[in-house]
This record gives structure tokens, sequence and C-alpha cells, in this order.
DNA sequence: GTCTATAATTTGATAGAC
DNA sequence: GTCTATCAAATTATAGAC
């Protein structure tokens, strides 16, 4: 496998559970086993390395999202597939990178943070034409940004309280309640 | 004022910007016109900083739901108070401190980690509390789990998007909602 | 692409004087 | 309680050889 492939691997294996700081080159060098100065010939400064870490995460999720959302039709099994990638993203228990630097923005550089209300805002979008187009336009954007909340909130509950039902319950309540309430 | 306070309010105002690791005994010292070794008088380890952070807050926090809810009677009127405290704590767009330390919850020493989940699970007690009596026991608590992530989400959306608004439509959509599916 | 070597800074923490 | 002085370790980053 690629040496920048394994270094983000790395990269977002320790952000996720630490958050930006939380990351150190020697630390990376050793998950890798090259040394620290070679991790700065694959990413020059560690603004690099975040932006590179959140650009491929995005992709990654809306590429599962359309392949998840591929057969679905109606409203309701849009959100079910919506809720199915976060919920694999949550994986063996730790939080949405994009959720952790959300939480950490005011101590991020500019350029990583922009990265990061991108993927909100595409989240955003997304969700709003999932919903029923009976709903007034209005209604979709507050909706959408009330379940992309509900999904984020849910999983950083769920990898904090370490209990992977609580993600469940939350995302399957927010989405039952969103288009009940038509 | 007392050098303690002065030091957690420059340390929770830090820490909810950046992080936990954002946060160092000198910048507090600086903050506070003094030197960083006295810093360690008030609070020996890094952790214990941390703990006190987060005790002192979490009192904060139910005080002020206590105080807001004082006349809220009806379960609308009650979720309305605890959005209200939320809102307050958003103030001028900072996150809530223990969702920002629920994100890096991975990185976390133990001690306050157990401080941080213990918010959390006063928060969904409370609201399981607020929410009609007509509701099921486990209704109960799925609900109150939703309005909890809603809030957390909530907060850390509208601070990293700089939009304050969009707490308030996420936090009184997310009420309606779960008042409205009874 | 990876290495050795190293620089410059930051960080958590302690000892002991006042 | 606060200070000076200091330490050991960690961290981001660069220069130059292979």
């Amino acid at each position: 496998m690629q040496t920048t492939t394994r270094l983000l691997d790395a990269a977002e294996k320790r952000m996720r559970k630490g958050g930006y700081n939380a990351v150190s080159f020697r630390d990376l060098a050793e998950d890798t086993n090259i040394k620290s100065s070679s991790v700065h010939y694959h990413f020059p400064k560690k603004e690099d390395l975040g932006s590179a870490l959140v650009l491929r995460y995005a992709e990654n999720f809306f590429t599962a999202l359309e392949e998840e959302a591929r057969n679905a039709t109606t409203p309701s099994e849009k959100l079910d597939a919506y809720a199915r990638v976060y919920r694999t993203a949550l994986g063996d228990g730790t939080n949405c990178l994009c959720g952790l630097l959300g939480a950490e923005m005011g101590g991020l550089p500019d350029t990583l943070a922009n990265h990061v209300r991108s993927f909100f805002e595409k989240n955003a979008g997304w969700l709003e034409d999932a919903l029923p187009q009976t709903f007034s336009p209005e209604k979709r954007k507050k909706t959408a940004y009330a379940l992309l909340a509900a999904h984020q909130g849910g999983m950083m509950l769920s990898a904090s309280m370490k209990d992977h039902s609580l993600f469940d319950a939350i995302s399957s309540t927010a989405s039952k309640q969103a288009l009940a309430t038509g």
C-alpha cells in the first residue's frame, strides 16, 4: 500500500480519537515505520495533512452515501441510507472526523476549517434533497439541519458513552420525527 | 477576583475554542498575569485543571437550568427552558465545553472523561423527567437522548458555521418534533 | 522517497527562595 | 501564593546525504 495512504489511515485513526492536536508527526512515523522527516515529504505542514485527511474523509463519505442510497426512492429509504453511512463510520466507536474537528474549529488553521464547513454544508444539501418535496423549502432546510445535528450529536454521544445502541436510537427517532411532522 | 477563578475563566475560554490540547499552562499564566509555575500551585496536573473546569461548568449549567425552569410546568415550557440554557451557553459562538471534550473523549485522562459522561447522563435524566408522563419510560429515554443529541449537535454546528440562528432552528425543530410524536 | 542530524519552540512539571 | 530557575520531553520543521 502507498505510504501516503498508510499515513492518512494512521492519522485518521489517531485524530478521530483525540483531535487535531492529539496527532504528531512522530506518532505517524512510528505507526508506519518511517521517520518523521519522511512524513514531511508527504505532507510538508501539518495543515496539509489535516486538509488531505478531511478531503479524503468527505469523498469517502459521499461515495458511500451515493452507493448506499442508490436504490432508495422514498424519503424514508433515503434517510435510512444516510443513517447507515453514519453508522458504518461510527464503526468501532470513534466519532465522525468532521464532527470532532467541527468541535475544535476555533483552534484549526483556516483552510482546514473551511473543508470541515464544506462537509457540513454538503450534508445538509443532500438531506434537503432527500426530504419530501411536499415540504416547503424553508421546512426542508430546517429539517435537514435538525437531522444533521441529530446524527452528529448522536455519533459524538454514542462514541463518548461507549454505547453504540445510543446512536441507533437517536438516529431512528430523529428520522421518524422528521418525516412524521409533514 | 480569586486567582483560581480567573484561571478557570481563562482555561474555559481557550478550551472551548480549540479543545483540551489547545490549552497550555503558559497561555493561562499570560492570561492571568502570573507565572506558569504559579498555575501549577492551583492545579498541580493538567488533569486537575480539566476536571475542575468540567465540574464547574456542569454545576453552572444545572444551576442555570433549575433557575430557568423554575416557573415551567408543562413539558413544552421545560424544553424551552432547556433550550434557553444551551442558547445562553452558546453565547458569543463557542461550543459546549462538554460537547467539545466529549468529541475528544478518546484522548482525555480517565477522570476527566468520566466527568464529561456524567454531564451527559444528568442532561438525559433531566430531559426524561421533563417529557410528558404519558410517554412510556422507554420512549422518554429515547426522546431524551434525541433531544440531547440535537442540542449538542446544534451547538457544535452553530459554532462551527458561525451562524447562531442555526441553533435556534435546530433546537425548536427538535423540541417540537419530540412533543408532537406523542 | 527515505534517511541522519539538528534546529527552534513549546509543553508539563518540579525545586527552592521569598 | 508567587517568584526564578531549570528540566526533560515532545513537537513542527528544515538541510543535505544516499
